[in-house]
DNA sequence: CTATTGATTGAT
DNA sequence: TCAATCAATAGG
């Protein structure tokens, strides 16, 4: 298992969704290490209404417009935030959403920082995933495998992939752009 | 300046 | 179904 090079992620966004399925998330803080298996992710791209890119590059957004593998985590509805990570070459607003994550390690940290005991609801939605693996804002716009949060590769990744429509988007289509591993239970809706 | 909305979650 | 809670954005 390696971390996963940046330019990985210069690529189609779509794809690049698709290929961090499976993958792992790490985060390494005082308290100790917490690992999540990314099973759901959706795309974000430039020219999508529900993307904060559509609009073009914006203080707000601008991580995502920057060098492939950037981390951009934006706080929404006043409580929450969520982890994207930039894809295609600079200059371009595209980006992954990481919806998803099966706890691995890090258990009892996590149960900690949710509040809950329920491993089904550590890290089933993309608020719920920041707060179980502690992913600060300050690492927005740096990035990826650079600081305490890395992504990691297994050597053969072998899943299943169902593709459908996101969720909890008002504006634009309901682009087929959610992906996430098919029977996983760990999934933000199934 | 004020009003509304939102890539959400958790409680009722 | 709805409140929490605030930054970004649209409108005057």
């Amino acid at each position: 298992m390696k971390p996963l090079p940046l330019n990985f992620f210069n690529n189609s966004t779509a794809e690049v969704a698709k290929a961090l399925l499976g993958c792992y998330l790490v985060n390494e803080t005082p308290q100790g290490e917490a690992i999540g298996k990314i099973v759901e992710t959706e795309a974000y791209l430039s020219d999508d209404p529900a993307s904060h890119s559509s609009k073009g590059i914006t203080e707000r957004n601008k991580p995502m417009f920057s060098h492939p593998g950037t981390i951009y985590i934006y706080f929404t509805y006043g409580m929450y935030h969520c982890f994207n990570i930039a894809t295609r070459e600079k200059g371009i607003g595209e980006a992954v959403l990481i919806r998803a994550l099966e706890p691995i390690k890090g258990l009892e940290l996590m149960k900690k920082r949710r509040k809950t005991d329920n491993i089904k609801e550590l890290c089933n939605g993309p608020a719920k995933l920041v707060q179980a693996l502690d992913i600060s804002k300050k690492l927005n716009n740096s990035p990826i495998n650079s600081s305490s949060l890395k992504i990691f590769q297994p050597d053969n990744n072998k899943i299943k992939i169902t593709t459908a429509k996101r969720i909890g988007i008002s504006k634009g289509a309901e682009l087929p752009l959610r992906f996430f591993i098919k029977d996983n239970k760990f999934v933000s809706k199934p």
